[in-house]
RNA sequence: GCGUCGGUGGCAGAGUGGUCAAUUGCAUCAGACUGUAAAUCUGACGGGCUUCGCCCUACGGGGGUUCAAAUCCCUCCCGGCGCA
């Protein structure tokens, strides 16, 4: 029997909660849990380069998207290069999403202002996902294409309208041409406006889908050697789906899971426990797409030890700055405390001619040297260091952030 | 001095008798963003109110024509250009 390629080992647990702190090995390094994954979707962290993450990001892991590398550059050419790591040079271990969530954010949600985080789940707004859902007309129109079958998903590319299909198997082949350390089985993400009866549909699809994912890496010894393979939890927002479908994941060969689809706030919470209490606890779960400190504090307590989410640096570009409010606040269980954070948007008047620090509880590289009202400034006159800066600032706060709450529970 | 073209909301610039409180862009102000169609998107932007509508004041100043003027006429002021 071959050494697995990705390995995940606790170190410890919280006592009342899911909580635990722990390390997943990889080819290219060691990943401390919990842990943020930052997102890097086209091969790059928007705006920042290798040596900014190493140095004033200090993150641990880094993802990319299989949809978006194969569209462009194609997957040949960074196997050619040798690799995610080599094209990139990141110097972290890496993720590749399938291209699951593009299902989702091309197809049902397209054009209609929905996404996977329902604040508050509207009825009057409910945005269906699924076969045949598209017609011919409709992705005319809009130059896009998005339709399921029980094979796989046919899309026509963002960039050029060109038509291209992703089943389980193709999906896994382009990973093992991106060559990341972890890559994640092909799923469906739903709607969370998406009823019961779509959400049970598409839940069982993405099963079997895990299951020919699993089946497609297998086939590939090269790969197996390499990377780790994760497949995804969904089940919308539906608790007995949610447990359904972590039961029949955790049968399966996995190396480790991801929890996707979509959520609203107030399911969150219970949405993770019944997930991570169902999954085997010997596997490292990662919490797709989510999120925001609170929502990582909700997930650490349930059970999960990894998180991506673009907002750090989506946040970033469009001026919204993490800043600590000086406040601790802990879990109401007593497991974790942890630094308040809000947002500001530093572009409001109020902050044009704040000399303060950018974030005045924060000791990284941005907070350390640069004014709110040079952030402020950057963002009025449109200069590129606005972005970077700000990114590299939200970025260092949620890493540190997610570390702080592994160093609690090491401590616990 | 003569001729000519022009003066529109913070700026640029549409409109050239009623559908104009006035297109659009920029600027300004605010909001949104959760496995990145995103250095993006949305809203407000003369004043006031009982704000899916109503009332004031407004297109250089003043006067006039008209049921009705940013739009036509007269006059004054200011600016560009041409000729002296």
């Amino acid at each position: 029997m071959n050494e697995k390629p990705v390995k995940f080992k606790i170190e410890n647990k919280s006592k009342n909660t899911l909580a635990r702190a722990g390390v997943i090995n990889t080819p290219n390094g060691d990943i401390k849990t919990p842990a943020f994954v930052v997102v890097g979707t086209k091969g790059t962290v928007k705006s920042l380069k290798a040596e900014d993450l190493t140095n004033y990001v200090g993150n641990q892991v880094t993802l990319a998207n299989t949809y978006h590398l194969f569209l462009q550059p194609g997957e040949k050419l960074i196997a050619e290069a040798g690799g995610l790591h080599n094209f990139t040079k990141w110097k972290t271990p890496t993720i590749t999403d399938s291209g699951g969530f593009q299902v989702f954010s091309l197809g049902a949600a397209f054009g209609k202002g929905v996404t996977k985080f329902a604040t508050e789940v509207s009825t009057n707004q409910v945005v269906e996902g699924g076969i045949n859902v598209y017609n011919k007309e409709l992705a005319t129109e809009h130059g896009k294409l998005c339709i399921i079958d029980e094979e796989g998903v046919t899309f026509t590319s963002h960039i050029d309208g060109s038509m291209h299909r992703f089943t389980a198997e193709r999906s896994i082949e382009i990973q093992h041409n991106i060559g990341a350390d972890i890559i994640i089985a092909f799923d469906e993400c739903t709607s969370p406006t998406a009823n019961y009866a779509y959400q049970t549909e598409a839940m069982e699809r993405t099963h079997r889908w895990a299951k020919r994912s699993i089946l497609a890496h297998k086939q590939n010894y090269q790969a197996l050697k390499k990377q780790g393979l994760y497949g995804v939890v969904q089940g919308g927002r539906f608790l007995d789906l949610r447990k359904k479908s972590a039961e029949t994941l955790s049968a399966m060969d996995f190396d480790g899971f991801g929890i996707g689809g979509s959520f609203s706030k107030s399911d969150l919470f219970d949405s993770l426990k019944v997930v991570n209490q169902t999954l085997p606890e010997e596997k490292p779960r990662h919490l797709l797409g989510i999120g925001e400190p609170e929502d990582i504090v909700l997930g650490v307590l349930n059970g999960c030890d990894t998180f991506d989410c673009v907002n750090p640096t989506r946040l970033a570009r469009t001026g919204s700055i993490y800043v600590k409010t000086g406040k601790i606040k802990t879990t109401e269980c007593g497991t974790l405390s942890y630094p308040e954070i809000e947002k500001i948007n530093i572009k409001n008047n109020k902050y044009q001619k704040d000399l303060s620090s950018v974030d005045e509880f924060d000791d990284g590289y941005v907070a350390n040297n640069y004014s709110k009202a040079y952030l402020a400034h950057l963002f009025k006159a449109n200069e590129m260091l606005a972005g970077h800066l700000a990114s590299i600032h939200n970025l260092h706060t949620i890493v540190s952030f997610t570390e702080h709450l592994r160093l609690q529970l090491l401590q616990n």
